[in-house]
DNA sequence: CATCAAATGATAATTATTATCCACAAAGAT
DNA sequence: ATCTTTGTGGATAATAATTATCATTTGATG
């Protein structure tokens, strides 16, 4: 996966949403800079604020309904947190690593790849002091596959 | 990380509140026992409609303020999902892999620990058709450090 | 520029979780 | 065994994030 500057990014996402017949408004426009210009992993909450303050007209369920739409075209990657609420990222829509500080919130993305060693090079990385960690995988199982 | 078994947890787990000044009732050793005999990592929700049957007078709330409190003593794990709901995981209450079904909420144990590689181990093992996954480190950032 | 499906925005609904508050019960002292 | 105290349970209200609803407005095409 390279990377892609946020004009090539929001490039892609306005081309995606084009192909897929959905109408590049003003609003989305706006949210898919948001997502795409950004490297603080925003949450709905977040880009709203943002949004609102040169663009009175916007709502909230506008945030939220373009997110899913970018979602759903796996052109923006979900972070879930039950606590922190969902944080978005539209740089990178694709799984990668990610640390979080479990004090503030912040969300950051490393450069690498492996793990117990990826700990320890993680904290030297970024300077946290890492506690834990979370390695999920997600897929279809044997029986959905079958279905 | 070793792993114990349902008994030992149980007894673990027990000990830990009892060196912490907190009641054994029983209600909480209700919700213990599933915790530390459940393989399916279940939600708060699944808890208290195994109990409820043959425990008429438990309460959910019940079940939640057990799980902070396990929670905080750091003998439940708690998996983290805006959608699914958070999960619980009592036998093993330290970060370890998972694999979580997208289309039924599945969530297993692999046995296993390295990365790309990983991967395909885990879609061999569980077979699952494995389509993402998520690797987050948690830790305290360099600012929340030195405060 | 007229059309019309699609999108917006205000608000209600939903869902998971946490807080509140009082009656009650567990564990230690008498 | 009973008393006492303090923690806990249970019912319910409150909170918060997200999703659904629906009347109104608007973008893109012919």
């Amino acid at each position: 996966m390279e990377n892609f500057s946020p004009e090539q990014r929001l490039e892609q996402m306005v081309q995606r949403l084009r192909d897929g017949d959905n109408r590049i408004t003003p609003q989305r426009l706006a949210v898919l800079k948001v997502l795409a210009y950004s490297n603080s992993h925003p949450s709905a909450e977040n880009i709203y604020s943002e949004l609102v303050e040169h663009f009175p007209t916007m709502s909230l369920a506008t945030v939220y309904k373009t997110i899913a739409l970018l979602k759903h075209k796996g052109e923006v990657l979900e972070l879930e947190f039950s606590d922190l609420g969902n944080r978005y990222d539209g740089n990178k829509p694709y799984s990668h690593p990610h640390v979080i500080c479990t004090e503030c919130g912040t969300i950051i993305d490393p450069s690498m790849h492996d793990l117990e060693e990826i700990t320890k090079q993680m904290a030297i990385e970024t300077g946290f002091k890492i506690t834990t960690h979370r390695l999920d995988f997600y897929g279809l199982c044997p029986d959905c596959q079958s279905k």
